[in-house]
DNA sequence: CCATATCCATACGGTAGCGTATGGATTCGA
DNA sequence: TCGAATCCATACGCTACCGTATGGATATGG
């Protein structure tokens, strides 16, 4: 659309977008282009080849989905219950894009990609690191920490998965008296 | 690799393997073809198109992760809480072909197509329902099976996307102490 | 104001897959 | 056994995309 300049940054953007929407297999050099108003001169400007911008744009996953969500979570503060329910939204959304859906198309890629998979582990053990660090202030045993850990995990990444429905309840009710039950 | 004439389900197999492996996008009927040691002239004389052979490999699935997972537990009987460890395993996999993994790429491309979508949403359904049945013989509350069942689900859903570890256990035991949470 | 670095458009060759057309091979029924 | 139906190979045109090359436009510093 923009006439104007674009920065390597604006690729990774847009790139973020079309991965939470069709996957890897989507982003495309040349259909990026056209939805930035621009051709793929540009592109090979910025980028080496297609692959570098995938690293790119898992980096700034990285960084988005990790760092910044811990960060304004302990920025925010509250007990440790308050915290989870916070990071359980906050990795949702935030700011234009999607983090959910980009995390969908993350966890599926990582089935076929290695390097995607071994990027997939550290991001999600530095997550769960960081909810068993919650769990642990509560008290609970060891190996009840970490059902807790992988069931409240899964809820995290399997929900949105789940196209099932629930007679007399909506999703989120049912969602909320899960939680309720795992973290009080 | 055979030379012998090949049956339109012979496509369809070899279709949900790659669609397990990688996805939607990596079912192409040329690549399918050589893999199978045959041109896509066979191809095109049992199906219309690439989408038909989607379609047929959707049906497929349908058949298998529900109707038959469900036919044999109830052949084999037992105890409620029995029956649900043993849906989680059988939906797994089967015979051949791997139906955890057949899963979770439809599960992803659900996200980027409605049909797909729809049929998820039905066989979802299908499986949640079974599964209430059985927790409502325990005699639990009404949202506290809804939630239950959302929990067992997205368990079942989630567990493989998540590249975590967990010091001090395996996978297979985190997973074992949160069922024990869950069903008793 | 001009020279140079930066950024982008256009054109090109190459690859991979889709779907069709056509004829050859193989099997099957009468 | 011999048509006829069934199944498959080969060749073709078409489209979409990748990555490169080259030159034009635009900014920027001296």
């Amino acid at each position: 659309m923009a006439k104007a300049r674009i920065s390597p940054e604006a690729w990774v953007e847009e790139g973020l977008q079309v991965l939470a929407k069709g996957g890897p297999d989507a982003v495309r050099v040349e259909p990026l282009a056209r939805s930035l108003g621009i051709t793929k001169g540009s592109f090979y400007w910025s980028f080496k080849d297609r692959a570098a911008l995938l690293e790119a744009i898992l980096d700034r996953w990285e960084r988005a989905s990790v760092d910044e969500v811990i960060e304004r979570i302990e920025a925010r503060g509250g007990e440790p219950a308050v915290k989870l329910r916070h990071l359980f939204a906050l990795a949702r959304g935030r700011d234009g894009i999607d983090l959910g859906r980009v995390d969908l198309a993350i966890r599926d890629w990582a089935r076929r990609d290695e390097a995607v998979a071994a990027r997939l582990q550290r991001v999600d053990d530095r997550r769960i690191d960081y909810m068993r660090s919650l769990f642990a202030a509560t008290g609970a045993g060891e190996l009840e920490t970490e059902a807790r850990c992988l069931l409240v995990f899964s809820l995290f990444v399997g929900t949105p998965f789940i196209g099932a429905s629930h007679p007399g309840h909506s999703r989120a009710e049912v969602l909320e008296e899960a939680l309720d039950q795992l973290v009080g």
